[in-house]
RNA sequence: GUGGUUGUAGCUCAGCUGGUUAGAGCGCCUGAUUGUGGUUCAGGAGGUCGCCGGUUCGAAACCGGUCUUCCACCCCA
């Protein structure tokens, strides 16, 4: 055999059984943002580099995939640069695009370049693949679809309380039992930086803290003092590895600690306000719970902050994220427009559900009836059948060459096709067909009404 | 980006400290069975041992590089 071709790192095919199970989880998401008000939107696969550049962070930069710019490219690069061999000093003179990073970024670019056209509060979905320059893990893709719905133009809390709603609907909707959406706010965060006194070093406190459920409380001690933090700031703050029980009572002990700081009493009071609402309305199967060391990479968030674990019963990162971001088009231009959106993990949402077993079998099913080529005269006769059965909304074929009998039984063993029709010189002189269930192995002799009974019963109660 | 790990038939994997024609199970193809698949039996096809280079009389095995897999860190969906 010739070398086999390949396909690059932290990318797949999907063969026709998990583009199934993919649409049925993307049908279920659009499903219920179209329910929520959502509309869809698409954007460029890729984007000017310069308005992706510089709204990650450092780390993000580092990960963005940058287009080669066409033509002769070298003749315009920064010659400075490539003689010291900065590569990202060079970057800029030879790449002028790149493909997008996530879909919030576009959509603040979308928002700020048809800011005319658009009526406010403008809600919007998008489902389209993105790409990250990152090394591959469990979870991890290089090419990975994220389903984002958002708001723009509205500072209402009644839309983070509508998110959370919109994940549960999702979730269950799914049959995923036991997700928990956690919530928390980063003027708390600023707010516990704020009480012990190391405001400047907000950044540095939060990305430590974040990783409680990774490292342990000494963990992210360490870390906090290895990035400069006072150890009296930090015994300062060890109340908030306390917080325990339901949600009002971590939030009575966060406003005891946050008493001193306006911004964290009004993160309180934003967290205290959206949790009453979920009281008072309720979810079905998931559950909403305040986790104070949550805080995620974007910086850009300044209110809400949101992020869902699946069920503690499969080791995977988190299947959706989001939150609150005041400023998020004030990067393009546009003051005063607050956002406010989630995201979900199509493709760790499908290693969730692959793992539990919670795909319907229903999802990958294809054809239900495969009719036996006999010949020209047969095949005719029974397209004509195929006709009437798929204007009955039942999926059929006829196989296509007149081939030995094994092989076209075969074919329809291989592809778990639950009836087989045999139609030859007999059953044309009768104007019948023999209908053979094979996973019961038996078969009759039937007319085309009683051969679509059949198959049309069979469906409706599997 | 840092450190580690993996790659042998379509798939899952054996292959001892380097030593003839590299094996198994499953799958695939053919026949028993020219209007009957899934069971059984008989036979068969299929491998530049990821790729490139080195050491050696001799490399799937040892060494270097590279690509890929998975994992930890970083970061994140």
């Amino acid at each position: 055999m010739a070398q086999k071709p390949s396909i690059p790192k932290g990318t797949r095919d999907f063969s026709p059984a998990e583009v199934a199970k993919r649409n049925y989880i993307i049908n279920t998401i659009r499903q219920h943002f179209q329910l929520y008000g959502f509309q869809p939107i698409e954007t460029p696969s890729f984007e000017n580099l310069e308005t992706l550049m510089g709204k990650y962070g450092e780390e993000g930069d580092r990960l963005i995939f940058k287009i080669l710019n066409s033509g002769d490219y070298l003749k315009k690069a920064d010659q400075k640069a490539y003689q010291e061999k900065d590569s990202t000093g060079l970057t800029a003179s030879i790449s002028e695009k790149a493909l997008r990073y996530d879909l919030t970024v576009p959509f603040a670019r979308y928002v700020v370049q048809h800011q005319n056209e658009l009526e406010l509060p403008f809600k919007r979905y998008q489902i389209q693949p993105v790409w990250r320059a990152d090394r591959p893990q469990k979870g991890r893709f290089r090419e990975f679809y994220q389903c984002d719905a958002d708001v723009v133009g509205s500072k209402s809390l009644w839309q983070e309380v509508e998110f959370v709603q919109l994940y549960d609907a999702v979730f269950s909707s799914l049959g995923l039992e036991g997700v928990r959406v956690k919530i928390n706010n980063r003027k708390v965060l600023a707010g516990f930086a704020e009480v012990i006194g190391e405001s400047e070093k907000l950044i540095d406190f939060t990305v430590a803290l974040d990783k409680l459920d990774k490292i342990g409380e000494e963990g992210v001690k360490n870390e906090m003092l290895e990035k400069g933090i006072s150890a009296q700031a930090i015994a300062k703050i060890q109340p908030i590895f306390q917080l325990k029980g339901s949600f009002g009572e971590k939030i009575q002990g966060l406003a005891e600690i946050l008493r001193t700081s306006e911004a964290g009493m009004e993160g309180v009071e934003e967290l205290q306000f959206i949790n009453n609402a979920i009281e008072q309305v309720g979810l079905e199967k998931s559950v909403l719970d305040l986790d104070v060391t949550l805080a995620r990479g974007l910086n850009y968030y300044t209110g809400a902050i949101l992020e869902v674990a699946a069920p503690d019963t499969v080791k995977m990162g988190s299947i959706g994220g989001g939150g609150r971001y005041d400023d998020l088009t004030g990067i393009f231009g546009l003051k005063n427009l607050s956002g406010v959106g989630i995201s979900f993990g199509l493709d760790r949402i499908y290693l969730v559900l692959e793992e539990l077993g919670l795909f319907p079998d229903e999802v990958t099913e294809t054809t239900r009836v495969l009719f036996i080529n006999f010949g020209e005269k047969e095949a005719l006769y029974a397209l004509g059948a195929v006709k009437n059965l798929r204007a009955a909304g039942i999926i059929a074929e006829l196989y296509p060459d007149s081939a030995k009998m094994k092989k076209q039984m075969n074919y329809a063993n291989k592809r778990g096709i639950p009836f087989v029709v045999l139609a030859g010189a007999e059953e044309m002189d009768e104007k019948t067909f023999t209908l053979k269930d094979m996973k019961k192995g038996d078969q009759r002799r039937v007319s085309f009404e009683q051969l679509l009974e059949q198959v049309q019963l069979k469906a409706d109660v599997e």
